[in-house]
DNA sequence: GTCTATAGGACGATAGAC
DNA sequence: GTCTATCGTCCTATAGAC
């Protein structure tokens, strides 16, 4: 019976600090895209991770700044991956989006991409849609975030529809709501619809005024 | 220094128990927009009733029974609403909406009475707003509320869009994905936009395809 | 119809051993 | 880098007095 050493949770061995900063923020994504940040403990993160709650508090300094480390996260592969997409050089977008997108960048393709890439990543968007609804309230953690987040989204694309109208903020808006309803229909039944072929279909009417029928 | 009768709470009389309980839905509804089901504890109910904890559960048998209590009764609500925008006799609606909506009804005329209606009671759109989205996990109280809800109003929208188009169902999609979309805007910064005069811009694009411009 | 008292647990976070 | 142990608080819910 005489087990010698306390040994580690499970059979879990250590992880050099980098490598499980990254899980506790993969793990914690997935949670709090499920249940939303009051919905989830810090326990639930841990056990998940293999961890104690105090293993889990040496990574991360409390339950608001791993969920500051989230978004933050996102925000890093977010700017990669649009970098990606249109190109590196003209698209400087730092950490805090800078101030604006590149002006050559065309309205309906970035929303296209937008959606398409979304569709590849329910979970993601569904942390969005979740943090969103909850980060209303103004004392919430993430509250700052998304209000800034909005703001930015509706600058940025206002400035890409003014080739399009001379009312941008209109269609930017009118873009951004159709495309988040979209999504949170999308979220409750995946199975049901195609999310890229609702949102193609959308624009259509959407930008129809805009374009030349052929 | 000696106060005889332990007294009550505050100085709050005892309420007859429908008047009480009306209270507590009010409040519930109010806090559950605020903060989602899980940000409220009981005792935040109670404290803004002016009832410790046991005496709000004497009116209420659980917390989940207090949420399915806060919906039915918005049910009850919206179908009185309904009723009298109607015209009662064609419209049955009884608290699970019946199967559908009276046949005689403009969708477009529908829709901008509904978003009338809701941009009187942000903290109504905010309630539906916050637990739609919490409730997309399979396992929270309002998930299958939220589903049955949702699977209600599209088919009843397309049944409306028949005489529109060909393919109602996703006229109806993109005009519940433009309200919610616009609602969530608005909800995060009420100040900047007319909910109405938004919806009545969008309204025109998305039913631009069926009247006939003058 | 409302209270006090309390059970029994989960919460976020800290101290200190190894 | 992770643990055990623990603090103080908050949580939902029940028992029983008035």
């Amino acid at each position: 019976m005489a087990e010698g050493a306390p040994a580690l949770r499970r059979d879990r061995p250590r992880l050099p600090a980098a490598a499980r900063r990254r899980q506790i923020i993969d793990v914690a994504t997935s949670l709090i895209a499920e249940r939303g940040f009051w919905g989830v403990s810090m326990q639930d993160i841990a056990d998940r991770c293999g961890l104690t709650v105090p293993g889990l508090l040496r990574h991360m300094e409390s339950k608001v700044g791993l969920l500051i480390a989230v978004l933050q996260d996102r925000d890093v592969q977010d700017a990669r991956s649009l970098r990606t997409h249109l190109g590196t050089s003209e698209a400087e977008l730092p950490d805090d989006w800078g101030s604006g997108l590149p002006g050559g960048v065309d309205l309906r393709q970035l929303c296209a991409a937008t959606m398409q890439r979304n569709a590849t990543q329910p979970e993601i968007v569904r942390l969005f849609t979740v943090l969103a609804a909850e980060s209303l309230e103004p004392t919430h953690p993430a509250h700052d975030y998304f209000a800034k987040r909005q703001r930015f989204a509706a600058t940025a694309y206002a400035a890409l529809a003014e080739k399009f109208t001379d009312r941008p903020e209109l269609l930017a808006r009118q873009i951004m709501a159709m495309m988040d309803g979209l999504q949170i229909h999308w979220l409750r039944d995946p199975e049901a619809t195609d999310l890229v072929q609702e949102w193609e279909t959308a624009a259509e009417v959407l930008f129809a005024r805009f374009t030349t029928p052929r």
